[in-house]
DNA sequence: AAGGCGGGGAA
DNA sequence: TTCCCAGCCTT
């Protein structure tokens, strides 16, 4: 058996029964799709199931608010990814009359659409001849054909794409794809693979040369920066707080959370206390605060540690924007706002 | 071409 | 800890 029939064999016997496997739906596969991005199977699974449930046509996400969805998808990070979903729903509803673009060159235009997820719903809802190169099959590919190209080079990029659109199987690109990439997941492993009992071990380069662990080759590291943020987190005798919505460019676009100071450094109270709030919506002449936690609560992202102080502040009145406590699940946001939420007896 | 963008799983 | 995950967009 060559390449596509050993991989195509191995995916009929060893795949996983997954929801979006159960459809040809265009819409169900570009929302699975999407929130695959950078993201486990089974991190994604449970956010796939309540987008359908809740949004069970593109009419449906088209119609929602951006807030709702949002909150959909709270915890799941990459939120560009939601507000892109939102945009293009509605783009597809109202420019393309309801339409799902069916094909690699029209979906590559969708906004939040890449080369990648162009190919898979191209190949996997239309049949189309498009190859898929997402991690797993760089990894794939690179220790089978023990390829050493940085997978993150353009050169990298535009050789490994190269190869899989000479590997793709013209009968059955669909099933192709889809096997490749969960050969990635499932058999040839980032770490410890069990090559003794992969179907490619005979002619696989990198366990032939030993190379296995280090292929795929990839370039740099994140650069990590600190940062250190203080949430102001107000009461009054109302039970009501301040929740803004973050606007700019960053991270968190579009979610809520409490008034924010960042500092250079942690600060001590005394040091808090000197602050002078003419950034926040609130004069304070008399301050009545407490620290919620003395240790820094450390909030790691891929590119960021967010070194987090939440100072509680007990106001007599608040602006008229404020919300009630109780309403504060209501909106979206950060993971690391809403475990303070979830913990905090207000 | 390089950097920004989340959060969690796995070893 | 570190690496990686059905990547994309902006600069």
């Amino acid at each position: 058996m060559d390449f596509n029939s050993k991989l195509i064999n191995w995916y009929s016997i060893k795949k996983r029964e997954l929801p979006w496997r159960e459809t040809r739906n265009p819409y169900y596969i570009w929302l699975s799709e999407i929130i695959l991005q950078q993201t486990q199977v089974k991190q994604g699974l449970p956010y796939y199931d309540a987008f359908v449930t809740q949004y069970p046509t593109i009419f449906d996400l088209a119609n929602a608010s951006e807030t709702s969805i949002l909150k959909l998808w709270q915890g799941l990070g990459y939120y560009s990814r939601a507000r892109n979903l939102h945009f293009t729903a509605k783009h597809i509803v109202n420019e393309l009359d309801g339409e799902f673009p069916d094909n690699y060159k029209d979906l590559l235009k969708l906004k939040g659409v890449g080369d990648y997820t162009a190919s898979a719903i191209a190949s996997i809802a239309f049949n189309e001849v498009a190859a898929v190169v997402d991690g797993n099959v760089y990894r794939v590919l690179s220790r089978y054909f023990g390829i050493d190209t940085p997978i993150n080079s353009s050169l990298g990029i535009k050789e490994f794409k190269l190869l899989a659109s000479t590997l793709i199987d013209h009968k059955q690109p669909a099933t192709y794809n889809q096997a490749i990439m969960e050969f990635g997941a499932i058999q040839c492993k980032p770490k410890n693979p069990d090559c003794s009992a992969c179907p490619l071990q005979d002619s696989c380069v990198a366990l032939k040369n030993q190379t296995i662990d280090v292929l795929p080759v990839k370039l740099k590291k994140t650069k990590v920066t600190v940062k250190y943020f203080n949430f102001l987190v107000f009461m009054d005798h109302h039970k009501k707080t301040l929740f803004e919505k973050r606007i700019e460019k960053g991270i968190w676009q579009h979610l809520y959370q409490f008034p924010l100071i960042e500092s250079e450094k942690s600060l001590t109270a005394e040091e808090f206390h000197l602050l002078n709030f003419k950034d926040t919506v609130l004069k304070i002449e008399h301050l009545d605060y407490s620290l919620y936690n003395e240790v820094d609560i450390v909030h790691k992202l891929s590119h960021q540690h967010l070194h987090t102080k939440f100072w509680i502040i007990d106001v007599e009145s608040l602006p008229k924007e404020a919300i009630s406590i109780k309403s504060l699940t209501k909106y979206p946001s950060p993971v690391l706002i809403s475990e303070f939420i979830d913990h905090f007896s207000f």
